[in-house]
DNA sequence: TATTGTTATACTCTATAACTATA
DNA sequence: TATAGTTATAGAGTATAACAATA
């Protein structure tokens, strides 16, 4: 990113222009979400955990009985993706789904002992390696950044 | 986002617990990342813009006859995927890829005029959508969240 | 042999809408 | 009628690896 440095993209030490992209918020995160998807396999696909499923698993240990309606919410999927992800972390047994009988359309969900234990083995690893990647942020920055991001999205 | 509060899915208004999510830099940049691309389609959706093409016209418009791989590197992108794109580009007629005598395996990228007539138009939408995105940072805060974005990624 | 790009295949994620069951 | 979730289908994006052409 040198604006003084006159484009020439035959030229392999030139910086290419991005003509107002770098100062885009939606380019930069987008920019930035390939780069954790990245170190997140990178470094942690070896456990084979996922993004998506470690994160419904992490909020459904903390939410005991948590609504597939309140999770997609949480998590910004759509309630079909959710199903689908969910019945695919039941048949590993890490999930069980219930319909309470106050309300027969509700579904449920718990942490088996299987998916207990298995967040306890995971978790650590994902925020391990989130507060390690080499991100070139300051500890300070970094605390700045998540207000930000927060901010930034509402939550 | 309120951790005093006991956790009830049950109850609608009671928020759920992020368990260490909500300290998560690669969460939140996902969750951020939802957010960019629900407004995008939702504002410039009629035009039928995508976020991922704009990118690469503006770059392209900015550094004429660049190579499929420095684009690919610019955006982040798999050289393969890079290749679908340009070649879709092409076959709507706004971009041309041609190959330099002096080394035929390049293949370079210039817009037509039909691709800059497109890009004077649709670009003025994107940045204009960027900066007035609801995202409730401040100019300040938005000028703070651009830098640490940049650094992240290493931009 | 190494580099640049292309093609093919498969998988994940997402969007949409029609559908079932229940309230 | 409205709500919660399910199913089906299609599309975008991505990863991977095998391939061709050129250097």
């Amino acid at each position: 990113m040198k604006p003084e440095t006159a484009p020439d993209p035959r030229d392999m030490t030139a910086e290419i222009e991005f003509g107002g992209l770098e100062d885009s918020c939606g380019f930069l995160i987008t920019i930035a979400q390939v780069y954790v998807f990245e170190q997140f396999h990178e470094v942690l696909g070896k456990y084979g955990i996922r993004p998506g499923s470690m994160s419904a698993l992490i909020i459904i240990g903390r939410n005991p009985g948590i609504r597939h309606g309140a999770l997609a919410d949480a998590l910004r999927i759509k309630l079909a993706h959710m199903t689908k992800m969910l019945k695919s972390l039941e048949s590993e047994g890490l999930v069980r789904r219930t319909a309470p009988p106050h309300d027969r359309r509700i579904v449920e969900v718990h942490l088996t002992d299987k998916g207990k234990r298995y967040v306890a083995e995971n978790a650590p690893r994902l925020f391990e390696h989130d507060s390690s990647r080499p991100d070139g942020l300051t500890a300070a920055e970094k605390k700045r950044f998540i207000k930000l991001l927060r901010k930034f999205s509402g939550l």
